[in-house]
DNA sequence: CACCAACATGACCAGCCGGTCAATTTATGT
DNA sequence: ACATAAATTGACCGGCTGGTCATGTTGGTG
């Protein structure tokens, strides 16, 4: 059992490292997430052995939010909106954190916990995406793997402009997903990424 | 009038700048660049006041290529292909440069340089994006600007994969492009961005 | 050839980073 | 109240960065 005050500090870390995270993005200094939460810099590395894991261990929190996410509109939602609820709530955890964009992006997905918690976003975009192509709202050839790619595509489009307009990148979802619709299917030139695809991307 | 051997380094420079951009991305070192380039570091100040002021030298070149092959599509290929082949070009760019990706995106754009080689090919896009609509290949909501900011979509959509499947951004790129054809338009919830909205963006 | 300005050079600077560790403070069980 | 393990602290380290500058070299010119 940890002691009172190193819990205390644990969380006061995480939620500053999750803030300064999401407004400067990946390359904070520890110093200043330190600062943040009002603790030393030897203190970050007392509970995270690196910066890598104390990212990696945000990274986690917020893939296996949106996967909960993901999970809970599979069940209460018809298939159709409950994809595009999905890409939503996808989209918009990255407007508000510049770091979340880089995670799923990651390089960092070497990191087992974060591979975990990848996978069951994954598991959850395939259900999703598996239920939508069934009801015949999604075009055939799509999986869940590319939902899940496409998830942080719209922010980044917009990401130039999020500045002077802060909602711009409904419009790019919007557009992503029409072009997800049944009714604009044309013939793919490749095939979607494979799990094979995704294991080997991350041990290079 | 430069001396020779000024002139000869320059251009050392300028490739070995660009092709260590495209390798590394945004954050190489000036000393790598140098080493590439067979110079001492402090020759590369001697050319270039800043490294912002190379990096941009090397966008400028790469925006201005990128405007050009638009231009050239615009009078000698029909609206339809014209148009994908310029976001063809656009996505390829970035495959092969790791630098581009953010250079579209770039904070750079305050650079004046910079803003006046965007505005070229914001206009390139403008172009063959009317021509596309007005031939009724391309859905009536959709305009230059949005082109723009779409081109690097697919290549960044893709990236996490690049190593394992170095195509697939073929697949994402046919997918923005199933989204932009008129049967697929369903209104967008968002204006398209305007002038303005660059120009506040830049000065931020 | 000689001469000078243009240019190349690399040691050097301040500042930042992630990470370490001996010394010190503090929470907790008795 | 005390003893002790647990936790905090901040000075410190090596390494890297963009950038500077006195010194040395070289190309062009008359």
């Amino acid at each position: 059992m940890p002691r009172a005050d190193a819990a205390r500090n644990r969380s006061l870390l995480i939620d500053a490292a999750s803030a300064e995270l999401s407004e400067h993005g990946l390359d904070v200094s520890i110093s200043r997430i330190a600062a943040r939460a009002g603790v030393a810099k030897g203190t970050v590395f007392n509970h995270f052995s690196s910066k890598e894991e104390l990212v990696s261990a945000i990274f986690c929190e917020q893939l296996g939010a949106l996967a909960a996410t993901g999970e809970t509109l599979l069940e209460h939602t018809d298939p159709r909106s409950a994809l595009q609820q999905f890409m939503t709530a996808g989209a918009e955890l990255q407007v508000n954190d510049r770091s979340f964009c880089e995670a799923v992006t990651a390089t960092s997905r070497a990191h087992p916990a974060v591979r975990a918690a990848s996978d069951r976003l994954a598991q959850a975009a395939e259900a999703l995406t598996a239920s939508a192509r069934q009801a015949g709202v999604v075009r055939a050839d799509v999986t869940g793997h590319d939902i899940v790619l496409l998830l942080g595509a719209a922010t980044w489009i917009a990401a130039p402009l999020a500045a002077a307009r802060s909602d711009l990148w409904r419009r790019y979802l919007h557009l992503i997903l029409d072009g997800l619709r049944p009714e604009a299917a044309h013939e793919l030139p490749v095939a979607a990424p494979t799990n094979e695809d995704f294991a080997t991307a991350a041990t290079r």
